[in-house]
DNA sequence: GGGGGGATTGAGAGCGCTCTCACGTCATGG
DNA sequence: CCATGACGTGAGAGCGCTCTCAATCCCCCC
């Protein structure tokens, strides 16, 4: 029923269409309380007319409303889309928001430059507010600008910044990262494993820093001392050079905690090289439970986080922060659980 | 040196400051040509000191401009990320994009709702162009919604419903799928493989039917009969299944031509269980160059394309429609080459 | 039958910005 | 010395929408 072609029709030709005030057809497009049933219909049938669509620069013009959330990603496109946790994070996040239809905005920020254009456009006003993902710990990122434009921000992943931890106001969203790193080197030393290893990501990120910390919580907590750890950097690559060097400095290693999936799977595939077999010689435990982890061989036992879960209660938080979401209490940072899944590598 | 907190400063606010007018901060902010150096110091002074940022919706609302350009993806976003052809596709098109300072958004058409979700979006003006990952090729999806709204667009793959290949104004970036299905296939027959099975995506895509053309080139052109063919659903486990089934059906069956290395690594799977050596007995080869694709083991041989420049050729061809890159000529279709890499997997 | 009150509706004032035009103000040339 | 531009600047008209506020209408009850 589009009468295409054309400028786009505005309130004010619908208004006309249909015999009426602009400010009545905007009371029915905003959901039509307080106007007669045979007015709004009169009208809902001139917007089909015309094939009205608000403008949205107009009404945000003055609503002060962009109906946009920008999910800010401080971190290489490259690491985000080949590590999972983003992607499933992101469906979560997409899927909450579009109940509220509200849109996602992605945005990167890899290079030094991305900084200023990225701030800039958050304070431009394009969005309402900000998920915002940065790992790398040294120093709130874009907080500052996020915050300086009055944008209610939360974070993914606990923020690792010197005083973070002390910022009442500061919303985050993690996952148990120090209880899966224990439930992993626990479960090794339940399999009997005596001399256990761990490839870490890097330190300066807390998800890494906190799985860490688990496993040495687990081995603390059965009276052994920590573990050998090296950076194996979160990739596939890391994984590999940190277990030849484990294997190396650690003669009677036989098992190995990898703290991501990808890093296991390099490691996999050291053991393999050196011809040790996995589990019997080796156990393995990876860290996400990825798709790919199950297709390992022998399939690896690993760590899941139930990431999209995490995503819906970001975007949850942010909503409540935009008081879309009535809701008494004031929101705190959420942490949500890791379990351990146990497959054939341990 | 912003003063914060408080509405946030207007044109007119810095106007004010500067001892100028509202229409020569304008100039000012939007390049400053045509104001006397002078002036333009002493307002560039004021913007500093205020803090000011331009209204973005005010802005869009006179200039019809959002700076912004919307990638849709009509597909599950858990197909999207599982499969790095879109990540990497999305780098080109978000680096492209950030070097002209545009905005990306992101979108996704999972359900049935999301459609008219999205379609209004675009309708609304959030957005100067459309790019469009539209795979299952029943029909022009949003494509009516977007060109209605007279926002240009460009595809992502070549469109597959009926009379897309005779819109002469349609715009995609596709890679040699054809080509690259073709180079797969002439390698198993040249390492003198005799019978050689397909596992292919769903033929609704012309991704996956391009690919199985190409086998049936090349087998074509060796004077070899066409292929046994299976869906194997571009997922690891239907290339796993399809596997199975074509080595029920096909007891001869010395090579497979997976197209995607997902699917390959599905039916290495298959491959282990049954006893069969790769490349020995079954010489497998894949489709994508994911990354996984050189841990499988034995590394898989597989079909690469350049996706990330495919994305930012995507980009490009919009950003002329667009008008902002001057070029004299109109834009066409690109069709991006692929190059097979042999490992050991065949 | 008249008054009160709630439900509808319309008029109009902006939201913050861009852009056209008209209005100086100088430097130049006849 | 004045017409002629070129250049710089400001005034003001919207862009399309929301929202307040006052006007109007209708219905009910005394």
């Amino acid at each position: 029923m589009h009468r295409s072609r054309g400028p786009r029709p505005t309130l004010e030709a619908v208004a006309a269409h249909a015999g009426v005030s602009r400010a009545t057809v905007s009371r029915v497009v905003n959901g039509g309380a307080g106007v007669r049933s045979e007015v709004r219909e009169r009208v809902r049938a001139s917007v089909d007319a015309l094939g009205y669509v608000p403008n949205s620069a107009a009404r945000s013009l003055v609503t002060r409303r962009t109906g946009a959330v920008a999910v800010v990603i401080a971190e290489p496109e490259s690491r985000v889309f080949s590590d999972p946790f983003f992607s499933r994070q992101l469906r979560g996040i997409s899927r909450e928001l579009a109940e509220r239809d509200l849109q996602l905005l992605l945005m990167f920020l890899e290079e030094r430059g991305d900084s200023a254009r990225v701030s800039r456009y958050l304070s431009a006003g394009h969005v309402d507010g900000v998920l915002m993902f940065s790992l790398h710990g040294e120093e709130p990122p874009l907080g500052g600008a996020a915050e300086e434009a009055g944008l209610p921000v939360v974070f993914g992943g606990r923020p690792g910044w010197p005083g973070a931890a002390a910022d009442p106001g500061l919303l985050y969203v993690d996952t148990d990262n120090r209880g899966g790193g224990r439930q992993a080197v626990a479960h090794l030393l339940e399999r009997g494993r005596q001399r256990i290893g761990v490839i870490t990501g890097p330190l300066d990120q807390t998800s890494a820093l906190d799985r860490l910390e688990g496993a040495r919580d687990a081995l603390a907590a059965a009276g052994a001392a920590p573990p050998p750890a090296l950076d194996g950097r979160f990739t596939a690559e890391g994984g590999e050079r940190a277990m030849a060097r484990l294997l190396d400095e650690e003669p009677g290693l036989d098992a190995v905690f990898a703290c991501s999936d990808l890093m296991a799977s390099g490691a996999m595939r050291t053991l393999r090289a050196r011809g040790l077999r996995v589990p019997a010689d080796v156990a393995v435990v990876g860290y996400d439970d990825l798709e790919p982890a199950s297709w390992a061989d022998p399939p690896l036992t690993t760590v899941r986080q139930d990431v999209e879960r995490m995503g819906r209660i970001m975007a949850r938080l942010l909503l409540r922060r935009l008081a879309l979401e009535p809701d008494e209490a004031s929101p705190s940072p959420v942490v949500t659980p890791a379990q351990l899944v146990i497959r054939q590598s341990s």
